[in-house]
DNA sequence: GTGGATTCATCGGTG
DNA sequence: ATGAATCCAC
């Protein structure tokens, strides 16, 4: 044995040794958590080359990240000598893309082809909207609606391996025109997607792009259609290897078996208990059934864990049993259980369960400060979360006591703070009557003009109709220190003004950041959080350079347009983070962790429906024909339980010494949370035993809401509250929301949902009116009214703009003349109410009230059906407000209160209404409570709703 | 018991 | 917006 080859093979134990110096043939490599995968893959490089086994350029290693390949070519260099340079080792994709370029001619592709990122082949698809044949798929009120989740499909379907003739051919096979209606709309529409991934092909090839699965797809396309070509690739490697094979997809592994060609040296590494990937197209049965697919495979199981105690290694297998028979240890009859290198027998396993989950992130925070002081690092400790939104519990409680932490919590640039400033500073220098982004300037930390300067300035604005920025160029009465502010602000405007006309928005974003002084605080004082600030303002001014060069524009106005239209699409770049070696606890989500280690894990939050999480159902969703996987007998539900299940391995298998479970009861929502199942797994404990201590904790827990609501009654007596029934809806849609639009008043910016929809109304308005008074208002005059209350703004595009006006028309042809015969005449029309209910005076108006007590709300937007229409009502609270004013008017119930959905000609009505009054009751009372108490948190009534929220460009949501 | 209405809570992220 | 759990009226 030379010196080399010692170095290679010297430190490894015989499994890792037998794996490294395999000869020729199909190789599976199952390497448990901790077993030293990386260190075999990267000595059997070496090894095959110090061997003389192979050239170095006859080796070709394939990863998933860049950060894995780079990882692993450092530690080949390391090995092998100088010289010995040429493995490829690279990822899936850029070694596809390499392909893709030598053989450009071959694909009919310009070798000069760019690869679109998601965001940008949003731009693109958004763009050519019009152009594709669409229907269902592009709603008029919402056409990008399913933009995203139509590149989101085609991403599977590529993944899938599923070309435009064969999606084509299975969506118009299936369709039969004499099925049922359900089953027939289903496959109307998936041959609507077919066509339209037919048009998107076709859009990239005469362009010249290339989507990111498109560098697996085509060279699969080269292979499969010139073998002359196919032979010259594979005669290029002696060997393949493959880093976390369980993580490749269908049209991945394809990929392979052309490249390993008839006498495969392939070696596959990866464990089958830690493929967590199956939403991003992951295909578990590649591993699993790999050796179905090479018969004569040799198969090396790593099971030499150097990194955790033997107690953790075991409650994690015993989890993990559970997912028998579909593992490789049932398939293939071995043993995967998985031995420690420590001898040491201590328990590093514990479990705590808390009665709220801020006891439980106290007691995690606890153990951390007391584990510091006996001489562990911050940094020795992560707690991983199931989902990124549930580490904000933790963070409260770490900042409480002043602890570092690092989290990655998969933010988007946009969303950060300090971005959203100087977005908003660019918009507003772009617009001055955006007062949305002034409000979010001035207040900010550039500015820092006070809460109730701004609200005089607000109020004052809104009196007189001004926008923000007329309104501080008046005389205002506020606070001194306020007025220099002011003074001030006015100046830098229009001193970046005058600089934005001449120069590029890069400088003027860094005079900003100069002049107002917000760069020096930010530099003067080091942190984690200071550094996180200043690279993620270094990573959006990255961001302008290359929209300038993208748009070949430089001058702001251009600049924030694209921006914007790029975040309305959804674009989200990632944002930056500290570094990894900062002296800081860790939260990050479990799939994050994976391929780490700590000393000491925390998995929190261990129940019901967040760990297992629940599946959650995707807009549009990959027909299950097209997945070449077929996990028999197993339903999504099992196969998606199975998957939390490896993901919750994973979690176990990052802790070294100790591995604290904990979950709690009560996490802040109305129903108490049930412990995880998976907790009982890893435990052994039955499940009753647990059942029956829970019931036992959970009559002491005293909710707090509870005590709330004491708080709540003590603010009764306060003063009278004035609502208006669209407050009322703003606040339950995100208290937030109400504070930005009824107690700032910050103007919204015009959506074409509103153009419209305010257009429709304008001329129903003014035929009802006509008709009141026992005239007609002929056709012609009423689309008259709706032409002349027509604005073009926030449309998509030209022809979005026209669909929707030739659309107000129809629709108001066919209210016309549905009324022209109904002969029923309004009582009133547009008639405002007010009502005292519970020291709140609430504010609103009719749209429509006739003989009878019949109230009618007129609304736009795609509602076809009775169905929907009450459902809508139902998730109403405007309906049952109206009906309780109405009572509170005329003394007696209304007799029906109706949504006319103008548009789909459907009405929805508001049943059960006398309990309904109460309800409205209770619910004013509610929202009065809370605006009373000062609630105007962000809490979105449900996810989603920020996306289409007025307040977005100000509110520092989250996605 | 059963079915419809109501209520509650809604992910992960590479190239 | 949507699916699952729970409630409620028969």
């Amino acid at each position: 044995m030379s010196l080399k080859e010692d170095k290679i093979l010297s430190a490894l134990n015989p499994q890792q040794l037998e794996a490294v110096t395999f000869g020729e043939g199909p190789l599976l490599i199952i390497a448990g958590a901790g077993t030293g995968k990386t260190r075999v893959i990267t000595h059997r490089i070496s090894y095959l080359i110090s061997s003389k086994k192979a050239k170095p350029s006859e080796i070709l290693a394939l990863t998933f990240t860049d950060k894995a390949a780079e990882e692993m070519e450092r530690r080949v260099d390391s090995l092998v000598p100088y010289g010995w340079v040429g493995t490829k080792i690279s990822t899936f994709h850029s070694f596809g893309q390499r392909l893709i370029r030598e053989f450009a001619f071959e694909l009919g592709i310009n070798p000069d082809f760019k690869v679109l990122s998601t965001t940008e082949l949003l731009f693109l698809l958004k763009e050519k909207l019009f152009e594709f044949p669409l229907n269902y798929f592009r709603p008029p009120s919402n056409p990008t609606k399913y933009l995203y989740a139509f590149l989101n499909l085609i991403s599977r379907v590529k993944d899938e391996d599923v070309n435009v003739e064969e999606y084509l051919k299975y969506a118009k096979t299936n369709l039969d025109i004499n099925m049922e209606t359900e089953l027939k709309e289903g496959f109307t529409r998936q041959v609507e997607i077919a066509n339209w991934y037919q048009s998107y092909e076709e859009l990239l090839r005469n362009t010249g792009y290339v989507d990111i699965q498109d560098l697996i797809a085509l060279p699969i396309k080269l292979f499969r259609t010139r073998p002359s070509i196919l032979k010259r690739v594979q005669s290029q490697f002696k060997y393949i290897l493959v880093d976390e094979f369980q993580d490749t997809n269908y049209a991945q592994f394809q990929f392979l078996k052309f490249l390993a060609g008839e006498n495969p040296n392939l070696t596959v590494v990866g464990d089958d208990d830690q493929s967590i990937y199956k939403f991003r197209g992951a295909c578990l049965s590649n591993i699993l059934g790999f050796k179905t697919t090479y018969p004569d495979t040799h198969t090396v199981i790593l099971n030499r864990n150097y990194r955790s105690l033997q107690s953790i290694l075991d409650v994690a297998h015993r989890l993990i049993t559970f997912n028998n028979p579909y593992r490789l240890e049932t398939e293939l009859k071995i043993d995967k259980s998985i031995i420690a290198d420590s001898k040491s027998k201590r328990n590093g396993v514990k479990y705590c369960q808390y009665p709220t989950v801020s006891e439980e992130a106290d007691a995690i925070v606890d153990y951390i400060i007391e584990n510091v002081a006996k001489g562990y690092k911050y940094s020795d400790f992560a707690i991983l979360v199931r989902t990124n939104g549930g580490a904000a519990h933790f963070l409260a409680a770490l900042n409480l006591k002043g602890i570092p932490w690092l989290s990655d919590g998969g933010e988007s640039l946009y969303d950060r703070e300090e971005v959203k400033v100087l977005l908003n500073f660019l918009r507003v220098i772009s617009n001055s009557s955006d007062s949305q982004a002034l409000y979010d300037v001035i207040s900010s930390p550039a500015y820092k003009l006070n809460s109730p300067d701004l609200y005089k300035c607000m109020s004052f604005a809104h009196l007189r109709h001004l926008s923000l920025y007329d309104a501080l160029n008046k005389e205002l009465e506020i606070s001194e220190k306020g007025t220099v502010i002011i003074k001030k602000f006015l100046n830098d405007f229009e001193f970046f003004s005058k600089l934005a006309s001449v120069n590029s928005v890069s400088k003027v974003l860094y005079e900003f950041l100069v002049r107002t002084g917000w760069l020096n605080s930010l530099v003067a004082k080091p942190s984690i959080e200071t550094e996180i600030r200043m690279k993620n303002i270094s990573e959006f001014f990255k961001l302008v350079e290359y929209i300038m060069d993208v748009i070949s524009n430089n001058k702001l106005p251009f600049v924030i347009n694209y921006i914007d239209s790029l975040i309305s699409l959804g674009s989200s770049p990632p944002c930056a983070q500290a570094d990894f070696d900062a002296e800081a606890v860790r939260i990050l989500t479990v799939h994050k962790a994976k391929g780490l280690e700590f000393r000491v894990v925390f998995l929190p939050a261990l129940v019901t429906d967040n760990f297992p999480h629940y599946k959650m159902p995707t807009l549009v969703e990959i027909p299950l024909e097209l997945i070449k996987e077929q996990m028999l007998q197993l339903s999504e539900e099992e196969i998606h339980l199975q998957e939390e299940r490896r993901l919750f391995y994973v979690g176990l298998t990052r802790a070294k010494e100790t591995l604290i479970l904990s979950s709690g009861v009560d996490y802040g929502g109305k129903r108490e949370k049930k412990l995880s199942q998976f907790v009982m797994e890893t435990l052994d404990i039955p499940k009753a035993e647990l059942m029956t201590e829970k019931a036992e904790t959970l009559k002491k827990i005293s909710r707090y809401k509870d005590v709330k609501a004491i708080q709540l009654n003590l603010l009764k007596d306060i003063q009278l509250v004035e609502l208006s029934s669209t407050g009322i809806d703003d606040w339950l849609g995100c208290p937030r929301k109400y504070w930005y639009l009824h107690w700032l008043r910050i103007p919204t910016p015009k959506h074409h949902a509103m153009i419209y929809g305010g257009s429709v109304h304008k001329a129903i308005e003014s035929y009802l009116k006509y008709k009141k008074s026992g005239r007609t208002l002929s056709l012609e005059a009423t689309i008259r009214v709706f032409e002349s209350a027509w604005e073009s703004e926030g449309f998509i595009s030209r022809e979005h703009e026209d669909e929707r006006y030739q659309k107000g028309k129809e629709v108001l042809r066919q209210f016309w003349e549905q009324e022209e015969q109904s002969g029923r005449s309004p009582l009133y029309v547009e008639e405002e109410f007010s009502f005292i209910c519970d020291y709140v005076k609430v504010r609103g108006r009719w749209d429509r009230v006739d003989e009878g007590g019949i109230i009618i709300d007129y609304k736009t937007g795609d509602v076809n059906t009775v169905i929907k229409a009450n459902q809508r009502v139902r998730g109403s609270v405007q309906l049952p407000v109206y009906a309780l004013a109405y009572f509170e008017r005329f003394k007696n119930v209304p007799n029906r209160v109706e949504f006319h959905f103008v548009e789909g000609g459907v009405v929805g009505e508001l049943k059960d209404i006398p309990k309904k009054i109460e309800k409205a009751r209770e619910t004013i009372k509610i929202v009065a409570d809370g605006i009373r108490s000062g609630d105007f948190d962000m809490r979105p009534s449900y996810p989603g709703v920020c996306e289409y929220c007025s307040c977005k460009t100000l509110c520092p949501y989250k996605k």
